[in-house]
DNA sequence: ACCGCCAAGAGACGCAACGTCTCTTGGCGG
DNA sequence: CCGCCAAGAGACGTTGCGTCTCTTGGCGGT
């Protein structure tokens, strides 16, 4: 009677239907059941594939958001790079809510190393480039320091109750510019600018 | 037969247990029935008091820990006295778990203002005695700045797997140095130092 | 074109914990 | 000394987990 799905395409609607139902109730209240349900499907076919809520929950987060992979951008301005790297970052985070953020990280050790990736290679280049046009002297900053904006971007997040967050996206730009200009510029032109001592 | 407990001793008994519990089996096993067992009631005792898990949840965490109010230290010295106060944070952190801290964030908003507080006069006094002995030519740094230090020691035990937990009471003196010395006083100096335009 | 077999779909099952309820009885307050 | 509130104990209905069993559609091999 019914045709059946099968492969890619029946796993693609079940993520799907995991997705809908984490923004329509919230990470909390992500049921088995209900993704089956809104899924039109049975629990043992999600169960075949996840061993659990939580890796549902893993898998439906790497389906909709693949790895953040950007290309380094080159604008000629160290702040600028910077911004888009942040822009870029929020822009994924558009999608969660504190919920879900805490939720994961408190049930899933495995995605952390994800959330909390800073990109060294993007931005040891964009400090390598800020170097060859002369708006640095050295690229030798701390870890820490190099990325202490996508680090701080990542706390305001995790710092925001569920009120404040539709704030949050509302603010970004604000945001932007505060850690940038009263923050890291200040800060990596002190430790690294033209005529700071090595 | 059996003597019964009452009032704050009964209470103090089952906030006790309360953590006990979450100790042993971290808060995402924390059960109310658990927590009965271990302090010899029933639930409904518990239930009378709180309304549900998440509730006593709370009310253990501000029974173990009561707010944080440290009287400002004056050693003479602006980075010894942010060592103060980010050691006294740290310590109070010893005894959570990753589990615990993104659970409690993602169930209950009421604990995020508490946990997330900055002690915003503290930290100004601290700077206005920084500015009073010579060691800065003015205390008007932008509130995230000043609060840069405490912030990003809170990220720190944020960003953490369980299995990286213990590392961080290990390597605490190491991390502040590191936040002091690399962040936190050049930028002072940069924004703020005795030869800072204001 | 046929067939065998794996997995889809549906739902029952046992279990754990929630939160509500009912009942007996200890012991505080008047 | 007594009444009454709450302690202590546990039954109850419900929800959701994760396991299991069963029927049957339709893909892959020949």
């Amino acid at each position: 009677m019914q045709s059946r799905r099968h492969g890619s395409e029946l796993e693609t609607t079940i993520l799907d239907a995991a997705w809908a139902e984490i923004q329509e109730k919230g990470y909390a209240r992500l049921t088995v059941e209900g993704v089956a349900a809104r899924a039109h499907t049975g629990k043992q076919v999600l169960y075949r594939r996840w061993a659990n809520r939580q890796q549902l929950a893993v898998a439906t987060i790497r389906h909709k958001f693949g790895p953040l992979v950007p290309a380094v951008p080159d604008t000629g301005s160290l702040r600028e790079d910077y911004l888009t790297v942040m822009r870029l970052m929020a822009e994924r985070a558009r999608h969660y809510t504190p919920d879900l953020l805490h939720g994961l990280l408190a049930d899933t050790p495995t995605l952390a190393g994800e959330f909390f990736s800073n990109l060294p290679d993007v931005l040891h280049q964009i400090l390598r480039n800020a170097v060859a046009h002369g708006e640095l002297a050295h690229a030798d900053l701390p870890e820490r320091v190099a990325s202490l904006p996508l680090d701080l971007i990542r706390y305001e997040g995790l710092r925001r109750t569920a009120d404040q967050w539709p704030q949050l996206a509302v603010q970004a730009e604000e945001l932007f510019a505060e850690i940038l200009n009263d923050i890291f510029l200040p800060l990596v032109m002190a430790l690294a600018g033209p005529g700071a001592t090595r």
